[in-house]
DNA sequence: ATTTACGATCATTGTCAATCATTTTTATCT
DNA sequence: AGATAAAAATGATTGACAATGATCGTAAAT
């Protein structure tokens, strides 16, 4: 039982594991039947790709198959890559949140683009009775369940990385609402304006940003040190953008001259939660 | 530094117990009986899962099945309107939703319209892989969380009271959704065909019929004791119809005049493998 | 008292890990 | 280079064991 050497793979022994890898991410549980179907392989060989992967903490190995290393943990959203990002700046966010609340009052037409900036705002809604347009599924079902706000949706698939209803289709109710303001996140701001990462997400946006009479950026300050490929507009199409103290001025400057309004939340005050 | 144990679990076991916990969660008390016919495991299984998962904390065990631990506050879906009629012919629902998805194969593009009856198919639906289209915000809701098939929403505002989305305009997605078969429940069945009490809903409802080859209904026998005044479509329309053991031969007789092929789904009995 | 639910026991099924056989790959020698 | 030995990877078999299902006696609820 000499162990294997770690830098040496078989080109079957790689293409099995990445097949069993995506299998359990696509399905939670994948048994040891599927996989030798899956993959031409022996029971006996799928096991010990599993004890392999198992010890290298690429699943988790349950009788009679794997599944992936985080499940579905109960509790609504966790679990997902949504809540990757989630913990990252959440008091900073928090407090974006509070200020782009307080642009709100019962009666308003608002868009609500999706993101874990965004997200933060639903805590802060449960009181409000306003219409609200959101791509993001989080939003619209905790808004649902624990607010009396009016919720309308866009049409298409929803995305579970993104976690956001993406509609591959030109006609959809998107075109029928219209806001008096947009809020929105992004991946980062620079000179050029809004940034997206995800190719995926920037059409869905673009098609919201024509929608609103006001657009209402939520970014916290590390959104400014970071650089993204994909633009969504630029700065001058922002009437306001709420961030948090660690911003820098020259960022506010740059903001300024793009006559944009600079609404800097404080993380101190807000250590209640709505 | 070993905070997860090495005690490793049957994987149907975890696929059970997450069956469970989610039937919990949804109705504040479910049976052992309930538990037996959602999961095809036999009773003293449920029993030693409802065991597992009272030492567990995640569940409270009592006499003849297991109850939430936090009633029902938080909750997902209890306390809405819905949930007034879930608890009527439960029983009756789940055997025909279990027929209504042996129909279903991993790949199919399937519609699943809104209503009580065809809510209780999510919970045979999690381990499936389809293209589901729905208008119903909590068919989507469990599924995006409970499983890994591919969800599709009309674009629409929500509806609190029928728990679903309704677009008051043309253009939506939904005529770009072409499926092989829907599913859908009705407020009544009579001779003039599949009624439907709320007006509100029918106008959905048409809109989906276009886009399905098969039309499955789903109708507990209670369905045709009623009369409801609007009208949905023609009994000559329904490929299929799943009902109960209740029913009397005289609405057999109806339905199959129209060609209707009807489908008597057992209460009682678990299905044996043959 | 009757019905229903529960727990214990045992038989059955299915899964696991260890072992050996077979195939494939790698290294070594002439 | 070609042949051959060594090593590794894979496949198949088997005994041990865990999980499940069925039965039955007992306890609880009405």
């Amino acid at each position: 039982m000499t162990p294997r050497q770690e830098d040496y793979y078989t080109m079957h022994e790689l293409e099995r594991q990445k097949i069993i890898l995506s299998a359990v991410q696509e399905k939670p549980v994948a048994t040891v039947a599927e996989l030798v179907a899956l993959t031409n392989a022996s029971e006996a060989t799928i096991r010990r790709d599993i004890s392999s992967l198992h010890l290298s903490k690429q699943l988790r190995r349950v009788r009679g198959g794997a599944e992936a290393l985080l499940p579905p943990t109960q509790s609504g959203l966790a679990g997902r890559p949504f809540s990757v990002n989630q913990s990252m700046h959440v008091v900073e966010k928090r407090a974006i949140a509070r200020e782009a609340v307080a642009l709100c009052n019962d009666g308003d037409d608002v868009i609500i683009n999706g993101g874990t900036s965004t997200y933060q705002m639903v805590h802060l809604l449960t009181n409000k009775r306003m219409q609200i347009f959101t791509n993001s599924f989080p939003i619209a079902e905790h808004l649902l369940q624990h607010s009396k706000n009016q919720l309308t949706l866009p049409g298409g698939t929803i995305y579970r990385e993104q976690n956001i209803i993406l509609s591959p289709f030109e006609n959809d109710v998107t075109n029928s609402f219209c806001a008096s303001r947009m809020f929105m996140g992004a991946h980062s701001v620079g000179r050029l304006g809004l940034m997206e990462s995800d190719p995926l997400v920037i059409q869905s946006e673009q098609k919201l940003l024509g929608q609103a009479d006001e657009l209402v950026v939520l970014a916290d300050s590390s959104k400014f040190e970071r650089r993204s490929s994909l633009l969504i507009c630029s700065l001058e199409c922002i009437d306001v953008l709420i961030t948090d103290e660690k911003i820098n001025d020259a960022s506010i400057n740059m903001l300024e001259q793009a006559d944009v309004k600079v609404i800097v939340a404080e993380t101190k005050s807000v250590e209640k939660t709505g």
